[in-house]
DNA sequence: AAGTGGTCTAGACCACAGC
DNA sequence: CTGTGGTCTAGACCACTTA
């Protein structure tokens, strides 16, 4: 349990901007160097990646400063968070299926192979934020859990994802979903389909979230 | 004119493994250190790179391996190259103008300040893809290139951005656009509404994005 | 001339996998 | 035990800006 000395730093340098004006630099890399003992391409590595989440960013020749918080580069895409177990939600259906032409080729199995459908209603502070319609390759699906869907989504969210893909789809909110979300009929929303990818590049998970969009909206800060 | 030495082994790395199936292993650190007679850090300088970009994955204590290609991290969200100058458009409509509280609302500037506004049709292989509302504070466009619209279009493209916020919304085609984008009555589009901001924090342009779902889809890669 | 970030080296030790 | 990626050091030179 030995935290590298970069993190360490990059906390330290946190608690110092805390209270300092956007773009006002911070000190230099040679300061920084003598002021925590380190050396100078671990206090760049704990810079580095303070710039990368937006926190900092550099000049050349110049200095480095203090970023404006509003430029904190956060995705906060919904379907990214789907195994999230933090939030509130409601199972709505769950079975094991197999033969269904549209969901194999999105999971990229053979028809005949089964997958896991959970179909999921999200809450926030008691309203309808988004119904997923979850769609799991049974073969990654460990056996020891799939006794009992909370178990699932639990290994699921351990999975080590090697990328997310997703494509944002607009249309009109589904009849059937209509009433579950509380959003009246003929509503323009967007559905998020999103592909959960491990490592090795096979699919693990595909996701539909029909987003309320009186509950939640979708924001990127790149 | 001197390219940095990990750029260039990260372009060595890629044609290594154009040919190279995805989970095969690449040579370790130290076997690549030697080969392109550079040190560690330099080498894995140029992996980091290549990992943050989704080519390749390290596996503690195991190696570093290829990634398949569809798991390259890339952000293909419409408004982002807003200002890219490669695509074909037309421009609609063009005034500077003050005096409207939403706008200056979105551009943080008080609403006596001035704005740019464009309307733009961009075009994919002769079909409208999408209708770009920009606006962009007038006091941030150098005066030299006022006198001409594209010349405000080029000097955007060259404005270094610290990040792009991005706000999706699901939404009716509005009917004035409906025409242009050669989308019928009533489709359910999404309008992408983004803030470009500057390093120091201040907005340059607040762009609203109308796309024509059956010429762009909305796609990320994280 | 002094100071900055950007790049680079040639070592070193660590924890962990697999044999 | 060997090899891997992960971390770390104490220097160095460069191009550039500012004074």
């Amino acid at each position: 349990m030995t935290i590298p000395i970069y993190q360490k730093i990059m906390e330290l340098i946190r608690d110092e901007i805390r209270n300092q004006a956007p773009n006002t630099p911070i000190l230099s890399e040679r300061e920084l160097e003598k002021k925590y003992n380190a050396s100078r391409m671990t206090v760049r590595k704990a810079i580095d990646l303070l710039v990368e989440e937006g926190v900092l960013y550099r000049v050349q020749n110049i200095g480095t400063f203090v970023a404006d918080s509003k430029l904190h580069k956060k995705t906060d895409s919904h379907a990214l968070n789907s195994f999230d177990l933090e939030c509130d939600y409601k199972i709505i259906y769950f079975d094991v299926k197999d033969e269904n032409r549209e969901v194999a080729q999105k999971l990229e199995i053979s028809t005949h192979d089964q997958f896991v459908r959970i179909v999921r209603l999200n809450l926030q502070n008691g309203q309808p934020e988004s119904l997923d319609q979850i769609y799991i390759v049974r073969l990654m699906i460990d056996d020891s859990v799939m006794n009992n869907i909370l178990n699932i989504l639990e290994f699921s969210a351990k999975i080590e994802t090697g990328s997310v893909n997703q494509v944002f789809v607009p249309m009109i909110v589904p009849v059937k979903f209509a009433n579950l979300l509380n959003v009246k009929i003929n509503t323009p929303i967007i559905c998020v389909q999103s592909k959960i990818n491990t490592k090795n590049g096979r699919i693990y998970a595909y996701i539909e979230s029909y987003l309320n969009p009186e509950a939640k909206s979708i924001e990127i800060t790149i």
